[in-house]
DNA sequence: CTTTAACCCTGGAGGC
DNA sequence: TGCCTCCAGGGTTAAA
């Protein structure tokens, strides 16, 4: 939508992780959107006076509707243009929706998105820039690369699914990995993600596409995720899962050993 | 400073 | 059919 006018803003749900701001449609009204831009998995919505920052949480999705469609449940803010609705629809509302006004600097320097990791298709996401960021670090590798400070994009299934992929154990110390070992896994990650999208995306149950069409549900082919007991695509051993901070992570045991302690 | 536990919320799945 | 428990893709915050 970028060049055209917002016509009106409806916020039927304003409790979200934080309260939706209570004057976002006395703000938007009549704004012209300048560009829709992404950082991590934060949107950035541009606006000549300032930025939207909408968060998707888990079960966030945001489509565009047809104008006299009735609102369903848990469809908590429409966006309004001449020819285009569109709707936030978010039953568990851990997700987001900020405003960052332009007087308070650049919307990349917000506290949400200050301290975000490189994009992982970044040039500037190397080896070298990986195995830095892990040195010293107690941090099991899986908790690492799904905090985000280092690089974003890496999420709860796709971090198990790297690591087996690198032939990492998911408990090993962050801090432990050779350079090597940042070799195989940030080409890993790259190759994951890239994979994932050409696939179009690995959503599970609660996926629609961006104008909301059921149909386009795409089946995650997951080497571990979720195959819990399930015989390795390589090897056969039956799938692992462990509790890593209150998330669960899946391996194989065979696969991806655990790194001996170098002296 | 880094790391960990609690928490935000609804709904689907499975057991009884 | 209903009621219960468990679990879920994300990320912040307070506490250790």
């Amino acid at each position: 939508m970028p060049g055209h006018a917002l016509t009106q803003v409806l916020v039927h749900e304003p409790r979200m992780r934080w309260p939706i701001p209570n004057d976002l449609a006395a703000t938007l009204t009549g704004r012209v959107v300048r560009s829709c831009e992404r950082r991590g998995k934060y949107l950035i919505i541009t606006f000549d006076h300032g930025a939207l920052i909408i968060h998707l949480g888990m079960s966030g999705s945001l489509r565009r509707a047809p104008l006299d469609e009735p609102r369903r449940k848990h469809d908590h803010v429409e966006w309004l243009f001449e020819h285009a609705r569109f709707l936030l629809h978010d039953p568990r509302r851990f997700g987001a929706v900020l405003w960052h006004d332009a007087t308070d600097g650049s919307v990349l320097e917000h506290p949400l998105l200050a301290k975000l990791g490189i994009e992982p298709f970044d040039p500037l996401f190397t080896p070298a820039y990986l195995h830095d960021r892990l040195r010293g670090k107690t941090q099991s590798i899986k908790q690492a690369l799904l905090a985000g400070h280092i690089v974003v994009g890496v999420g709860n299934i796709y971090a198990s699914e790297v690591l087996f992929r690198s032939g990492i154990h998911p408990q090993t110390e962050a801090g432990a990995l050779s350079l090597n070992r940042c070799v195989r896994l940030c080409a890993d990650i790259r190759q994951t993600l890239e994979d994932a999208l050409t696939s179009g995306g690995s959503t599970l149950r609660d996926y629609v596409n961006a104008t909301g069409e059921p149909g386009a549900y795409f089946e995650l082919h997951a080497a571990v995720y979720d195959r819990l007991n399930q015989p390795c695509r390589i090897c056969a051993t039956p799938i692992k899962r462990i509790i890593q901070g209150q998330r669960a992570t899946y391996y194989c045991p065979k696969c991806q050993r655990k790194l001996y302690p170098r002296n």
